[in-house]
DNA sequence: ACATGGATCTGAACGACGTCAAGATAATCT
DNA sequence: AGATTATCTTGACGTCGTTCAGATCCATGT
């Protein structure tokens, strides 16, 4: 009865879990990626530096689950930015944004998310599952009346997709601060790189 | 004299800065990026593991010198494929294809490359100066003729090269596997990928 | 010719890291 | 209650990046 009252404390620390991954999320945010090692997290949780193995199977274990509570919040930001716009036309460019704006503001979150340090060549099933993905899909595919074959639709999701993570990626280097002042503002800039894109030509052609 | 002849052996090891380089990018095509280690590249050359310090202020310093290497030789790649195409109109989706096949074809250099873990917020001088951007930015202008305003063309110069980027980083998803068989091939995939992108779209209207 | 000096390398050491094995402690089960 | 299982600590191992004091080698000036 040491600690204050949780709502279920199972055992001798209480959801040392999710106190892991809250200690790690701390620490991304505000000393960066290099700063995330699991004694660092071990030690924000004020516990000692083997326990989390009790939890998880390795540093990759505990970073799989922090990554994934960065997709779960990624796909709300983008049914968010979905569901404001009503303008069909400005949508596709709105999720864009949101997705780029979301990146920018989880620098190091999104490093991690997309960090393939532990699994090469797979990207989290909740991507793709029920996610951000299907978001741009259902997107894409509203947009365009559902006039379109599966095999193009998902062609120009991956394009998409492509397009807003290489800009998310860049949006922050420093050489492309006197083109985002020429154009107003950095959110400015990003419309106009994606309009450039012209995403969905070949679409709108059809 | 204990040495086989060598054209200049300035000191106790000869040009020992060029062959910790060569020996990095050895470590990283057999054994992948988690592997190289300042110690493991000191043992690769024969050197003890403080030697790389007379040479290179630390780790990340040396890393530089890789990455610098993997943009000359990306610069190369497309510079081939400009001059291979002939045909203006696929000149700009050789140029993509070029670009992410380097990249899969060299995937630890590509990581190095683009490792932001030394110098957050600004890609390597040597990119935009005189280099593989410069190749992407004259494609364009060569293509629209030079009737696009210089804004415009920076602006569809990064839209082609985040988009290039972001398809580089996702091509080896084995997720989709299915999707390049049905289309006859990896590079096949690619160019649909390339050609639903739309890329200048803007450009062409205008 | 030979000493001086600076560049280059070695060896040993420090702290931090990921991980594991053995023991202690606390919750649960019977 | 006693036995069992899950959880945490302690201490250790090997590796890493980095530093520092010395050893070694080369170029140079006298």
């Amino acid at each position: 009865m040491t600690q204050p009252a949780a709502d279920s404390r199972p055992y001798h620390h209480g959801d040392l879990s999710r106190a892991l991954v809250d200690a790690a999320r701390r620490i991304l945010e505000t000393e960066g990626p290099a700063a995330l090692s699991l004694r660092a997290v071990a030690r924000e949780a004020g516990v000692s530096p083997a326990a989390p193995y009790h939890h998880f199977k390795d540093k990759g274990e505990l970073l799989e689950a922090v990554a994934h509570e960065g997709w779960v919040a990624l796909d709300k930001r983008l049914t968010e930015a979905r569901s404001k716009a009503t303008d069909s036309k400005d949508r596709m460019t709105g999720l864009g944004v949101a997705y780029v704006c979301f990146a920018r503001d989880n620098p190091a979150l999104y490093r991690v998310m997309y960090d393939r340090s532990r699994d090469k060549d797979s990207l989290p099933e909740q991507m793709k599952e029920e996610g951000a993905y299907c978001q741009v899909r259902d997107t894409i595919d509203e947009r365009t009346g559902g006039t379109v074959s599966p095999i193009d639709l998902e062609l120009a999701t991956i394009a998409a997709w492509c397009a807003g993570h290489g800009l998310a990626e860049m949006i922050s280097f420093k050489q492309f601060a006197p083109l985002k002042e020429m154009l107003g503002g950095e959110e400015a800039f990003l419309r106009a790189v994606f309009e450039h894109l012209g995403m969905f030509a070949k679409l709108d052609q059809a």
